[in-house]
Parts: structure tokens; sequence; C-alpha cells
DNA sequence: TTGAAAGCGCTAACAA
DNA sequence: TTGTTAGCGCTTTCAA
């Protein structure tokens, strides 16, 4: 490996006018750097990352923690944030947790005694306690947990009115709502969204809405006993595509045309969601930017090291697709 | 930050009888032992991994270069490389290369700066004079490339000919084939299956070989135009999965009834199939099990640098679904 | 069984 | 404008 010291003796300089010349930092007279230049060329020359890391305590270094990368929500997200490292010359490291708090703590524990520089988190599980004790930065991304952080999510609740408003608007007379599970922040918030439009509804009742667990074969499951025990729906709200996918199938199985007899919404966009027949009907959220949002942020937040937290909240979007239709305007 | 020092101090040693403890290494005395783990408990003390990368020129750190983890295809596979990363307490740094030869080349000499220890590479683009200067343990993942490699993938060549023959075997007539891009090496192998079972028949024709570029969109196109040009085509053989949606989507709007009319099989087995309708039969790969191999084996290499070149092929499997049908034998 | 000290490759303070 | 040198936190030789 050549070093630092190999230049400086080839160049005929010390340590500190190369180390001057590669970081382009203090004063050096143009033909020495010339020389150092030519010969860091001749050498082939490359700095040892680490040993800059152990110096400055820093690794530039960035992880992104999410449940399970084979989750089609997230490859997205990954991708985002990665892109936004490279630009800023920073490592991209991929945990998946499993949404498992020993995981969590087992990566947090390990990625600061590898000096990451930040870490962005999407969890469901973390508490204050575990991250009080953390200091490097940290984004909480698409949901929040307990603990004060800046954040980048969507207005869950606004986009779940605006999915129900729509079936509403489409004259579904009986709209159940399938929700993830129990501990994600945004399960709460897009079922509080559906309330908000049906809880004075004459029709509505508690047992219209069910859980899910943001996943395709246990939503597939739970909705095929839910539209069996319950005809009368003709709307679904469901908390993510993936489970929206597993809506299709469940309806596709029991014989119920989609959009005809049943309109089927989702949450998020993924594209996923356009392979289905029929295509799903969506609230998209805007996945790519809030990954990169987050990671700016966040690198904003290692060079400043500014200790407000603030949390940027994106705007969701219809996506109107084949799997809604206005009530008795079958084709 | 709590350094080896300072539990030297506080256990009354020195911080060379800290470090044997803490890598149980070397003679110590059992009391001793006692109190510098007391030491390292009461003061919360993590060893500094970038210190300890420093001193032995390794990070414990392994990269995946995949094309676009939004590629269904590629989750699966980081996947397993992290899971496998985590149980040898090795960090996953994800690369998406987008198949950007400079992309590739960034990422490779940044890595070597980082120390990191070995490489797992998806790759079309690379030569051998690009991985002739990496000192770093490479192996090849799902393809490989003008280097001579380590390589973990599948017999696409057989598998593409069960494919074809799976079609035949349905009574197809007329087989087309939606190829991968030019420069992927298992293109070309799949390709060559096909050839292998059709070639020699009567009906054969290379206009029924088109390329969709492992692109859902692209191949939703050529397939089109393939299909309205060619009539008389009833099996598809598509070189992936994602292809095979596109192909199922074409089909759909050109009012081409799959499986009656027309039998579709893939190439992959990643879930997307089991999602569109009719679902996708596909030739499935072990993917988890690839990635897990392909990092178990780089682990291999770094621990004992063998020098020896073994390339792992698994074999594929045929997962029937609803897109393809014996012909004249419609519900 | 333990400790002193060199050194991994780099940066930056200080001196010249 | 340049060089000397003290670390960053750790491991490991060598001597005691």
């Amino acid at each position: 490996m050549v070093t630092i010291r190999d230049v400086a003796r080839f160049a005929g300089v010390s340590v500190a006018t190369v180390s001057r010349v590669i970081n382009n930092k203090g004063y050096v007279n143009s033909d020495t750097r010339i020389r150092v230049v030519q010969a860091i060329n001749q050498l082939k020359y490359r700095p040892n990352d680490v040993a800059r890391s152990l110096f400055k305590g820093k690794s530039k270094m960035i992880a992104l923690f999410v449940p399970d990368i084979m989750n089609p929500f997230f490859p997205e997200l990954a991708r985002a944030v990665e892109d936004v490292c490279n630009v800023h010359h920073y490592t991209f490291v991929l945990c998946n947790t499993d949404n498992s708090i020993e995981k969590e703590l087992t990566y947090l524990n390990a990625l600061q005694q590898k000096s990451v520089d930040g870490i962005i988190i999407v969890s469901s599980t973390l508490k204050k306690e575990h991250i009080e004790e953390v200091t490097v930065p940290i984004i909480a991304l698409d949901r929040t947990f307990g603990v004060e952080l800046s954040t980048v999510k969507v207005n869950n609740r606004e986009g779940a009115r605006e999915a129900t408003e729509y079936l509403k608007l489409l004259g579904c007379q009986c709209i159940a709502h399938i929700s993830g599970p129990k501990n994600a922040s945004n399960t709460e918030e897009r079922k509080q969204g559906y309330l908000d439009v049906v809880k004075n509804d004459d029709w509505f009742s508690c047992n219209y809405i069910v859980s899910g667990n943001y996943n395709l074969q246990v939503a597939k499951g739970v909705i095929t006993k839910l539209l069996e025990r319950h005809p009368e729906i003709d709307g679904l709200f469901v908390a993510n595509d993936v489970m929206g996918v597993g809506a299709i199938k469940a309806a596709e199985e029991l014989g119920i045309n989609v959009p005809n007899n049943l309109s089927i919404i989702g949450f998020d966009g993924i594209s996923l969601g356009e392979t289905t027949s029929p295509t799903l009907t969506t609230i998209a959220q805007p996945i790519y930017k809030m990954g990169s949002r987050a990671a700016e942020m966040l690198i904003e937040l290692i060079i400043n090291n500014d200790s407000q937290k603030k949390t940027e909240e994106f705007s969701v979007q219809l996506v109107e697709r084949q799997s809604t239709r206005p009530r008795g305007r079958e084709e």
C-alpha cells in the first residue's frame, strides 16, 4: 500500500505538505504542488480513509434502518438515500431490522463503534431510552417513534381522509378499513383519517376495521374473512399498497368484481400497484423525495450539528387507477 | 468517548492488558480479568472499530454492487447478503451501479480507500483491466463479466431449455423469446437455451427473438409490436419475470387471452409474478440461497485468501402458475 | 502474567 | 511556504 510517506519521500517534501495538497488546505508553493501531484499520480497514491476517520472521529458513512428491504416500499427509499450519499461522498450502509428491537440496538452499537456519521431510521419499536445514549445524528423517516427527532413523513391522516372521501364520492355506502400493525405511528394516523370521515355515519361499526399488519398474505386472509362476513362492504381503504394487492387477490378469489362491486384504494404509490389487474388506485407518497430529503437533512445535521428538531411533512396525491369506479356505473 | 486508556487507568492495569481481555487473547490473570471487565462495564467502554481497522488494514465491511435495488430481483439478494454479514459481524454496504462503468469504478476506488474487506458484484460492464488493480477479494454474482472470478449463478442455459421445452410440451407451435440486454452474460445463456430447443424447428425464425432489456416498460412495448406482427405466436419465453409481467400486460391490452391463446413463462421466480392476473409461470432461481452463498464464499475468501477460483452453479425450478396452459384446453 | 512502546496512515498545531 | 511532531485508539512485539 502506498502511503503519504511514500509520496512525501518521492516528491522530496514532508508529509504535511502532501497532506496540504491532497486536502487543498494551507499554503503550498505551486511548484511544490506540481511535484506532489506528479508523485501522487506516479505512485497511484490513494489516501487511506480509515486513518482519516480515526483522526476526525467521522467515517463518511450513513446508515439506513428499514424493517425489510424485500418489502417493496423500501427499495425506492434506499435508492434515494444512496443517491444523496453518493453526491456527498458518503458510503451507504443498509440495515434490515425486521422490526426487532434487539437487531436495532445491535446495529446502533455496531455503527457507533464504526464512527458512522448519521442514521436514518424507519422504526416502530425504538423508544426514547434506546436513543438517549446515541450520540450520532438521527433522522426518523416514514414514521415516528417515541422520541423527538427531526422527521420526514407524509400527512397520513389527511391522505387517509382523502382516500376515504374519494370512496364516498364514488358512492360507496359501506367502507371498511384494513389497517397496519398497532405499533407503527402511521397505522394510527391513517386509521384516524378514515375515522374522521366515517365515524358519524349510520352504517359505521368498528367491525369494519381490521388489521392486516402491512403484509400481503395476512391482509389477504383477513380481507377474505371480512368480505365473506360483510357482503355489504362496497369500498375498501387499505392502509398500504402491499395489502391493497392482497385485497385485489382476495376479491378475485371470492369472485367479487373489482371495481364494479367493490372499490379498493391503497396507500403508498409503489409500482407494484400498477402490475395487478385491475391496477390499484392509491394515495401516492413522494417516496423518492422523502428518502432524498431525509438524507439531505441528515447531512446538514452532521455538518452543523444543529440541535433543533424539525418535521417535514410531504403531501400525498390521489392516483386513480382501475380498482375504483363510481357505484352503479358498471362497464 | 471512553477509550482503552480510560479503562486501563480505571482498572489499574496497562492498555495491553485491557486489549488482551477484550480480544480474549494472551495470558491474563483471572483476578485482573475481572477487574478489567468491571471497568469496561462501569465505563460502558466500546472499542473503536476505526482504530482497529487502521491497525489491521481491514474494516469488517462487505459491499454489494447491484444495478438498481429498485429492480425487484435484487432486494432478496441484498437481504441474503446482509443476513450473512450480520452473522459474521460484517457491515453491509449497498451500491447501485446503474450498469454504469463510471459508477462501478468510483465505488471500487472509494471502497478500497475504506479498506472494505470484500465485494460481491452483479455486473455486465466491468472488464478485466478494471479489476486487475483491485486487491480485495471479489465474488461475481448472478452473471459473469470478462474476468475470472469465483462465481455464484444458476445454470441459465438449462433453465431456458426447460422453459422452452415446457412450452412445447403444452403444445405451443410457435414460441418467441424476449431476451435481456446484450452485454449481460445470462442474456446470452438464456437465449442459447431457447435456441437449443427451437432452432431446428420448421417454424423458427430469428424474428421471434427480440430484446426487452430486462425492463418492464421496454418489454411491454416490444412485445406489443411482436404480437401484433406475429399473431401466430402462441408461446412466449421471457428472459426475466419483470419482462414477463410486461408480457402479461401487453397481452391484456391487445385482448389476447393468457393462457388460453398465449402461454407465457418467465425466469427468476420473484414474488412480483404472483401478484399479476394471471400469475406468472416461471423458472425460479434460488435467489436467497445464491445471495447467502455468495456472501459465505466471500467471507471464506477474506479469511483464507484462497486464490483458487470456483464457480457454484445452482439449479432452477419450474414453477407452474396461471400464465401457461396446454393448447386447445381452454377452460 | 504484565507493561512499555512502536506503529497502523493521517491531520493539524506549532515552529522555523 | 515548509517541516517536525504529537496524537487519533488500537494491537502486538518484546522485555521484564
